[in-house]
DNA sequence: AAAATATATCTCGACGTCAAGATTCACGGT
DNA sequence: ACCGTGAATCTTGACGTCGAGATATATTTT
């Protein structure tokens, strides 16, 4: 492979903020705009990285919480409820919305939290259909050290940037995300 | 709820570059906050909304392609062959590292494309443990059906934003993504 | 008040993924 | 030629998720 000149190539056709390095996806694009010189495929700039950036990020997550015990799931739906604050409950509907998985996924991750004694499951006093899942003082702990160690590890994945493109990188990605978190999605 | 106040809250702590719209992580960071002060969750701000961001592109592409009669995974196997060019063949190995999944999964993908006639296994020449996949014409047609749909509907994703915007959006992201795409990953 | 519709949660079977181990073959050193 | 190490692919069993349907209770309509 010819890197060196694909790298040359890359810095006269899009010099990068500073000095960048290559990804995946500037391979992907070249690929495409070579076997494909009729479509438009700039999307893929954006969107591709964001997918292939987020299945890096769960392989690193799930290293950071094996050390704590914690499974990707279980992390979810455990901060869910603490961040709900005392007496850190909140019902599988809402925990649906929040972590985006489906009710039958949510029922079944309640049944395992439950059985591990980090969750338990309440009647709901106002409403007989429904539910309410409480964080034990176990839970709760897990949760919080857990977070501890993903904060740090996120830290580090973002040392990449400088305080002020992690705020401009917020904020276009807000822009992205808030027509499918507040329109029916 | 008080949403309306939140937002006031929202564009006196933070200006936005426009007028923008609140998303699910601008309630999760501030949950935090509310809950652990003594914490800088920063970090969230960024990568759990790349996380999710993945979660709804998910969804919003499995719905494009089923009206082309393909999965995602199909999608991602068939196009990384058809990326490569005639004769549209990769082995394995090389299928794994473009579609972040494990030589198992690979395995399991290959078999049933070939079940469909997306693709077949033929004998690597020159390595007698390889294989070559190759995609069959009816995988190539399909490949390119589905990318034209996936592009359209992620042009429309991309709307919210400008060229500039996603220009620069693509080189932040592109500097998070290189160390995990170059160094072992 | 009864009927129709909507909501909350759970059940269940099919499916895709992963991780670890097994197999088969390649390659360098001796 | 032989041996050991490493590489490429496949096999297997456990696991988590999804989606459709079932059940029970709320809410709205007539």
């Amino acid at each position: 492979m010819s890197e060196i000149l694909d790298l040359k190539r890359l810095h006269v056709d899009r010099p990068l903020t500073l000095i960048g390095m290559e990804d995946e996806v500037d391979r992907l694009v070249a690929a495409w705009r070579r076997e494909r010189p009729d479509l438009d495929v700039e999307p893929l700039e954006v969107l591709s990285r964001v997918s292939r950036l987020a299945r890096h990020l769960d392989r690193a997550r799930r290293l950071a919480f094996s050390e704590h015990g914690l499974e990707p799931w279980e992390f979810d739906v455990l901060t869910s409820l603490r961040r709900a604050g005392a007496p850190y409950q909140l019902s599988p509907g809402q925990l649906l919305t929040q972590t985006l998985v489906t009710s039958g996924t949510m029922t079944n991750r309640i049944d395992r939290l439950a059985k591990k004694g980090l969750v338990e499951r309440l009647p709901d006093p106002s409403d007989r259909r429904g539910v309410l899942v409480r964080l034990t003082p176990e839970g709760r702990d897990r949760a919080d050290e857990a977070l501890a160690g993903l904060l740090a590890q996120e830290r580090a994945i973002l040392a990449q940037l400088s305080q002020a493109q992690r705020g401009d990188l917020a904020g276009l990605l807000r822009q992205l995300t808030a027509p499918f978190d507040n329109i029916p999605g």
